[in-house]
RNA sequence: GCCCAAGUGGCGGAAUAGGUAGACGCACAGGACUUAAAAUCCUGCGGGUGUUAAAACCCGUGCCGGUUCAAGUCCGGCCUUGGGCACCA
């Protein structure tokens, strides 16, 4: 048999009969929405990872649709973005022929690993019939108020002007090699931390993985604390923002972060000035990574002059500032207590400040005693007035209330998730549509004149004076204001790579609709996803934005759901087969298309499903594809050994029905390898027979459809069993066929095999017991011995415990 | 530095809810078929001691402790590897 031309020749009369094209609506079926993240299509064509974690979602898909279910399984591009303008660049070429290309190759090759895609459907986030309704989901967002402009910190480099993170190397231009600075700059942000707090409770209502979960979580980074106004002695005030407010008697310094308003406010007073403006100048060079993460020595500089009172007790303090501090998280500024915080003692011990401990438990002497090791310990409070000998937990309400009695505090939840940063100087993303008029300020395209077109341009390299390259077209940039009709220009600014993708799986339920972005009954008809697939490095930025444009859409009435994703599971990398990523320079790449060529897509897909855990990191190996081909053939082998019958005969009613279990559940729980394994165990079981009838082989190609879709097809045909097997129906188990009347179970006395009983399972445990305690092994044990105890777990194990 | 995940034979990996560790596959060895090879089929296969062969015994799920009649699985403390990251005040 050659597997090449049988998977051609199926592969064709899919695509010519369309056979997986689906309605919004099917009379009688219930509708499933089976997603995988689409490809960025890069010139590298598709992976083993792709395979993997494609073919898996379509062995889902497969098998809800034998199990009668309306399958919507979609595909599309994810086309915008930095990689595609890089590789451009490089090649010379326009970003938009270098994408056309790639997702030509990209949709043939998927075709080639065989799956089960509503091609009808798919779409690319850079087709202007796509990004049309991404630039009016913006405007969305800018008409309820959650889009803006406003001042954000961009990495920035003195000749090539803004960088993209991974653009910056040891604070440097990767490019160029100068130094970069942080520097602000006016951009459009999403308002994503208006819906913090809902994206954090409603991932109780989904079933991701729990680590997606905690991901999630972790970036939302839900904190309740009190925020505390201090008085500044020479004038002013500042906040800050505190989890620990038992702690508040500890206080000694405060730290700033370097450009917190009130520092440049209060020039004049500062005594030591120029100390200052060179520690303010030295952190603007470091991104907030640097500063909050990677930087274990706190810096800092105290700022003479300056002074706050502690409203608990009047007490004064002084100020510094510190680059650890960063102005976009919370108020800006800490309250410092070197005895309960460790980087706060480090700074003190550094900068020779004193020291009180607030909290009894331990010495802090030399080092703090933190909130993880003093919180529910039953821990006394100290050197805190009217609350010393109060539990930490009785303090902290006590304080607050007392602050939020004097008027100086009050209780706040903070959100570490900042907001969203939506503007690119790039040229390879969806036009901002907004025109900014001299009168009018800024003024949206009118909807109508929807998309704004990313024009053809010649150079769209990034510019040097750090604006979009399509500033440098005027005839584009200057329009006429929709407002006043006065001159105005056009925002040049792109968005960013997670826009497009942000709203994809709602424009796959209604793909052609040019009045909607999606129609109200088509989502509901499809959303949410019930399954959601994608890789690890997605599962925070992504899913969280994703989540967020659904939930925006829900509350103006465009979405029916109020989260788009059932569930959600990411899967592991497909390694070389030496352990490492794949990549070119290792030379451990694996075309999948040399091995669809040499092995036929099914080997391939039946060996990325039992290579390993679908959730971890699996390493390549070119002798497993082989073995899934060798399985391919043991089964194709089976149709000489078929003999007549249209039931389930008795000698193979065991395996067929476990087969039957063990599978459908497998697939259910993502388990693609214990499900190969069970497939190959009833084979090799089939063969001790060397027969099989019909009913058997229909249930086996059934169960193994998902996985190679071409063979099970043609041998399908080949047989008889109807025109394609789509007509199949999933098998039911017989429960009471997987009933065993003899099982083996181990006996062990005192927790050691001793030997191992064959038991009639429809005994009582009085009867197995005895007739353990017959076999002549046990007895010469159990001669001048007493049982203490006796343990049996039904079909398991028995256990004496004897003295 | 922080967060997440993972460590089981020569190898990839199984093991429901604590109950016979190593399913299934690879590699390897032996046999059948073949003039021969490949392919295919069958058998064996964690390590050690032991035996003509068996039996039998001991060790074994990264390391050290603990809970339990019983631990790959639960608890405490470490070590190593992979992935992510935006000091969280």
């Amino acid at each position: 048999m050659d597997y090449r031309e049988i998977e051609k020749k199926w592969q064709n009369i899919w695509e010519k009969e369309r056979r997986f094209e689906v309605p919004n609506h099917c009379e009688g079926k219930k509708n499933a929405y089976v997603l995988i993240e689409f490809p960025y299509p890069s010139g590298k064509g598709l992976h083993t990872g792709h395979v993997r974690s494609y073919s898996a979602m379509d062995a889902v898909a497969r098998k809800k649709r034998l199990q009668g279910y309306n399958v919507l399984f979609p595909m599309g591009c994810d086309a915008f973005g930095l990689e595609a303008e890089r590789t451009a660049i490089k090649e010379k070429k326009l970003p938009q022929e270098i994408v056309a290309r790639n997702i030509a190759v990209f949709k043939e090759q998927l075709k080639e690993v065989g799956l089960s895609i509503d091609w009808s459907r798919a779409i690319s986030t850079c087709d202007p019939e796509y990004y049309k309704w991404t630039q009016w989901l913006f405007l969305q967002f800018y008409k309820h108020g959650l889009a803006e402009k406003r001042f954000a910190n961009v990495n920035w480099c003195p000749n090539c002007g803004v960088l993209a993170n991974e653009e910056v190397e040891d604070g440097k231009c990767c490019q160029c090699h100068s130094e970069v600075i942080q520097k602000p700059k006016s951009q459009w942000i999403l308002k994503i931390t208006k819906y913090a707090e809902r994206l954090d409770d409603d991932l109780d209502n989904t079933d991701y993985m729990e680590h997606i979960k905690l991901g999630q979580r972790h970036w939302i980074g839900k904190s309740k604390g009190v925020q505390v106004k201090f008085k500044v002695v020479q004038g002013g005030e500042f906040e800050i923002f505190t989890t620990c407010i038992e702690t508040i008697y500890g206080i000694t310094f405060m730290v700033l972060a370097p450009e917190h308003p009130l520092i440049k406010a209060n020039k004049d007073k500062i005594e030591n000035w120029e100390e200052v403006e060179a520690y303010i100048k030295e952190a603007s060079k470091k991104s907030e990574f640097e500063r909050a993460e990677l930087v274990k020595t706190k810096t800092g500089c105290k700022v003479k002059g300056l002074t706050c009172i502690n409203p608990v007790n009047g007490k004064e303090v002084p100020i510094f500032i510190g680059d650890f501090v960063l102005l976009s998280y919370g108020t800006g500024a800490v309250m410092a207590v070197p005895s309960h915080d460790q980087r706060d003692f480090d700074y003190a011990v550094a900068h020779n400040i004193p020291m009180i401990q607030v909290i009894s438990g331990r010495e802090t002497v030399d080092s703090a005693f933190e909130k993880q090791n003093y919180l529910g310990k039953g821990c006394k409070l100290i050197n805190s007035e009217e609350f010393s000998g109060l539990t930490v937990e009785e303090a902290k309400e006590k304080i607050t209330k007392k602050l939020v009695k004097m008027g100086v505090a009050k209780e706040v939840v903070n959100f570490r998730m900042q907001d969203w940063v939506f503007s690119r100087q790039r040229y390879w993303g969806e036009p901002i549509p907004m025109i900014n008029c001299p009168k009018c300020g800024w003024v949206p395209v009118p909807e109508n004149e929807l998309p704004v077109i990313l024009p053809e341009v010649e150079s769209y390299e990034p510019t040097k004076d750090g604006e979009s390259p399509l500033s440098l077209i005027d005839s584009w940039v200057n329009v006429k204001c929709p407002n006043c009709g006065g001159d105005a220009k056009r925002e040049t600014d792109t968005m960013p790579g997670w826009a497009g993708s942000s709203w994809y799986f709602m424009r796959y339920c209604d793909p052609h609709n040019d009045k909607e972005f999606a129609s109200f009954d088509a989502l509901k008809s499809w959303m949410p996803v019930d399954l959601y697939n994608g890789g690890n490095e997605h599962t925070n930025r992504h899913l969280l934005y994703a989540r967020f444009w659904n939930k925006f859409l829900y509350d103006i009435g465009l979405s029916p759901v109020s989260e788009p994703f059932k569930s959600r599971v990411s899967q592991g990398i497909v390694l070389g087969s030496n352990g490492v990523k794949m990549s070119k320079s290792l030379g451990n790449v694996v075309d999948p298309r040399d091995v669809i060529k040499e092995y036929g897509a099914d080997s391939l897909r039946i060996w990325e499903a039992f290579m390993g855990d679908y959730f971890q990191d699996v390493n390549w190996s070119d002798e497993g594809v082989r073995s899934a081909n060798k399985f391919v053939g043991r089964v194709v082998a089976l149709k000489d050994m078929l003999t007549n019958g249209e039931e389930v005969s008795p000698e193979l009613s065991y395996i067929i029905n476990a087969t039957i279990k063990k599978v459908t559940e497998d697939i259910d729980k993502i388990k693609f390898n214990t499900a190969i394994a069970q497939l190959m165990t009833c084979v090799n079981e089939i063969y001790k027979v060397k027969k099989l009838n019909n009913a058997e082989y229909k249930i086996l190609l059934t169960l193994l459809n998902p996985f190679a879709p071409h063979i099970t097809e043609e041998l399908w045909t080949l047989c008889g069993y109807g025109k394609d097997i789509t007509n199949a129906t999933w098998p039911i188990y017989d429960e009471s066929k997987l009933v065993r009347d003899m099982v083996e179970i181990a006996v062990q006395v005192n927790s050691k095999i001793i030997t191992k009983a064959n038991i009639d399972t429809s005994k009582s445990q009085e009867e197995i017991l005895l007739q353990v305690k017959e076999d002549e092994k046990i007895k010469e044990i159990l001669k001048d011995k007493t049982i203490i105890k006796e343990i049996y777990v039904p079909n398991r194990i028995v256990n004496l415990i004897v003295k």
